[in-house]
DNA sequence: TTGTAGGCGTTATCAC
DNA sequence: GTGATAACGCCTACAA
């Protein structure tokens, strides 16, 4: 910037008053932009983020296995949802990915650092560093996923696992299924945990524990291996609720290899409404999940700490209505 | 910092020492710690930045619409290949998503603006203004993807998708097909232009125009539309490459809705590797993207400008080979 | 309207 | 070993 003071005659001042906004001469202007076109100058962002307190920036952080980052078809919906928010409010979303405890340190030092003014945490654990830190440092945040367990003063945005796998689930029976199972994926993490619990509740006393298949992930190959060992117990059975689309595709070839068809021998019903729901034959009914308004929301929740707004502590639920097509 | 040196007695001097690492004596080294954990300080990496004139920091864009951005297997492994060698030379890797103008202009001065040291991009196009900015103040930067058009000062690496397309086109006929078409996507991108010029060099003479299908995405729908057409055309065809994996799979559905089964009466095979490679039955022959080597390499490409090594100007193909299964 | 000068939080170069 | 002090590049009163 000194440089183009200097070739545009002006002061320092004057220069970053038309960066800026502020009241300059039109002569004044004129030989500054001029100036700045000759060297060639950009602002050094850096300097600007020391002095203003802030980076415009908002870090974006996917607490799961890499595995899962990669499959995940929400992921890419949230992150879209996120940024386009983000970017109307003319913030930069930066997607950082841990993938080892390395990634854990150094990105504890980036979030500390300034180098955001405020974070989008998907999938966040009580115990994580990185949510420590971010609760230490009052950082501005907003959680995705997990609703439960986390620092008191950082609101989240999800769905009711519970009541959308409940309702799906009342919704197969409905069709006249009389043994149905699930395949429940990832029981240990809390997506997949109250999925189960919506399904038991849906089926209430006639819930059969034997007709539950678990399975580690919310992936296709579990789906299929969860079906054959769901034909195994029990051949008899009619209907199952896996616990997302890629299960229930999973679960789908699964039942063609044993020569069932859907949705006469057996329904099936998914979760998530992805690209997988409608790849399938028959397409699949499942559970709507709204990942870019979820993304979207998260982001609004962290610009308005940032604007100094008041904002719910506590959770905020987007709907997740069951989409019916043809596997059930 | 201030703070700290005052509750400490010592200088700011003394402070930054103990931080980085120089000759401090013990008692003072204590000292200085205990008012760290005291005050709860955190380094202001903004300042530091400034004045060590670098970030620590490497930008990962990835210039493609978004929905390929969400769908493309390969994204994925070449962004964690790329994180993990950052991470080792300790560098943080950051995502930006562009999907607007608007983000296209926010992320120009991002990394214009100091943020990061250098940049990984994927899929870029000569005429897109991030590149142009890239090139304009010679950040440090490798290209993925697109071997041509470029940039000339900058390093690419990538796949020789032509030679693969020809090497799995040729084992393909080897088993003894006579028609074999081949659905191509995204014929207007280099890596599917690529592969229709590989799959012809392969066919030679044989070549047969009305046995390629266009499709434009290299998607499952893309895939069973194309093998539609291509069973349309020619009812007799016994043999198709298909432009992905993702588009095999969609083809294998189409054929077996036409009663066809795979391999006795149609060889298919596919490209990229994926897991969509072992989701089909049978499995999928097809060509092997080192998705994981490419962004590792890539990473390197950029840590060796950062560190004043000289590079090899134009580009560096990955190996990539055919990997064979029952499809074909 | 414009110039001057202090300060943002660090690191680095000196003397001491 | 340690403490001043000058950058780093920018913004912003305050004065002129």
């Amino acid at each position: 910037m000194h440089d183009i003071a200097a070739t545009a005659g002006v002061s320092r001042g004057t220069v970053s008053r038309v960066l800026n906004g502020g009241y300059v001469s039109a002569s004044a202007r004129a030989a500054i932009e001029r100036a700045i076109r000759e060297v060639g100058y950009v602002p050094n962002t850096a300097a600007r983020n020391l002095v203003m307190q802030r980076s415009q920036a908002i870090g974006f952080i996917v607490l799961e296995p890499h595995s899962l980052f990669l499959e995940d078809p929400n992921i890419g919906g949230i992150m879209l949802g996120a940024n386009a928010a983000l970017s109307a409010a003319d913030y930069q979303m930066v997607n950082l990915v841990v993938d080892s405890e390395r990634d854990t340190a150094r990105i504890t030092r980036y979030l500390s650092g300034g180098f955001v003014d405020g974070a989008i945490i998907v999938s966040a654990r009580s115990h994580d560093p990185i949510i420590q830190v971010v609760g230490g440092i009052a950082l501005p945040s907003a959680f995705v996923g997990h609703p439960r367990d986390l620092h008191p003063d950082i609101p989240y945005v999800g769905i009711d696992n519970i009541a959308s796998a409940e309702e799906i689930t009342r919704r197969l029976v409905a069709t006249g299924r009389r043994r149905v199972g699930m395949i429940a994926s990832a029981v240990d993490r809390d997506s997949g945990a109250d999925r189960l619990i919506g399904f038991q509740r849906a089926l209430g006393p006639a819930f059969d524990e034997a007709l539950v298949a678990e399975v580690p992930l919310y992936d296709f190959a579990c789906g299929a291996k969860g079906m054959r060992t769901l034909l195994e117990r029990d051949p008899t059975i009619d209907g199952v609720f896996a616990a997302s689309d890629a299960v229930a595709a999973g679960a789908m070839e699964a039942l063609r290899e044993a020569g069932r068809t859907v949705p006469d021998d057996v329904g099936v019903v998914g979760f998530d409404d992805s690209s997988w729901a409608t790849r399938t034959r028959p397409h699949l009914s499942t559970v709507h999940q709204p990942a870019g308004d979820i993304g979207s929301r998260a982001a609004d929740l962290v610009l308005r700490q940032l604007r100094g707004e008041s904002i719910d502590r506590g959770g905020v639920l987007m709907p997740s209505p069951v989409v019916w097509r043809a596997s059930a």
